[in-house]
DNA sequence: GAAGTATGTCAACAGGACTGACCTAAAAAA
DNA sequence: TTTTTTAGGTCAGTCCTGTTGACATACTTC
């Protein structure tokens, strides 16, 4: 068995790379989460509430059923923080005016002021993974993760993402 | 493209990069983790089952404690787990020879193979990201997931999935 | 008017994390 | 040797977040 390690049109990974990508992706979101964790604590939310922050600041007016898409949970679990969220000022729905049957939903003030309390940190740690892996690696970074989503969804997502 | 705006020694990631980064990690972890979720359906096992499966096939022989360092969760939690594992005959404890408090853990036959469902469709997912970025794309992606790593344990870590 | 869609809600349940308290046995230190 | 620390286990209760299933309402579309 004859490999051809620089030949970049039969690139084959090896066992152990391969193990080594998987535990890697373990470690690093075990500890990325971590600190959008504790701040979560003092509201009494966790990390389903931070997703759906997270996804309503970054599409405003976005739709239930569009952000029960990008999560791939049930209505019924999306509902109760969803709720939590309104009733405690963080979101607010307004109601479609195309489809009068849609809550349209937005962050409030104090909605974005979490958003950022809560993506600050994990800013911090991939600005400093990416300053050290230089810009390249951040390229690199972004073509593997991609190549890990579901190949069905994953042109839909980068485009997504790629907005400014 | 002979000049870059950022010097390699100042290059500072721009804001729309980091938050594409977050997004990605979200977008690929969720996908990531469904096909061994849907296995694990099977057995009646959770996400926890298949931590503790894949670091006790990779540590054969690891303890108690060294396991909770690595999953950073509480003995109580991992006792429900691992308990049911060795009860379903998926691990087996052995008495330390050194100290005989411990209970060095081991997969059994049964355990492997089901390490090996898991790991599976993981492999795939990954071989094919890397196969599609190129050899240099999956030296950064580890150098990048490296670096999102807690700083303290970095070293240990990398060292620890390095080993053949 | 009928059918489908967007959304919400109630109820019941499971997995997996947590805290706190308490226990045993063995090793290490005083 | 006595004391303390360590490795591990266990019981009880709680919280968050996911699930299914059934049902309701308002609205759009054909």
């Amino acid at each position: 068995m004859a490999d051809h390690p620089e030949s970049p049109t039969s690139f084959e990974p090896s066992d152990a790379a391969l193990r080594q990508a998987i535990e890697l992706l373990f470690y690093a979101y075990r500890d990325f989460t971590s600190d959008p964790d504790a701040i979560l604590n003092e509201y009494g939310f966790g990390r389903a509430h931070h997703r759906v922050v997270h996804f309503i600041g970054r599409n405003p007016g976005i739709t239930v059923s569009d952000l029960l898409a990008i999560l791939k949970i049930t209505k019924q679990s999306l509902s109760r923080v969803l709720s939590q969220l309104v009733r405690e000022g963080f979101v607010r729905q307004q109601q479609g005016s195309r489809d009068r049957r849609q809550r349209l939903l937005h962050l409030t003030e104090k909605g974005a002021e979490l958003d950022h309390r809560l993506e600050a940190p994990q800013r911090v740690r991939f600005a400093a993974a990416f300053r050290e892996a230089g810009p390249e690696a951040a390229a690199a970074y972004r073509k593997v993760l991609a190549g890990l989503i579901n190949a069905d969804e994953r042109a839909r997502i980068l485009a997504a993402i790629d907005r400014p």
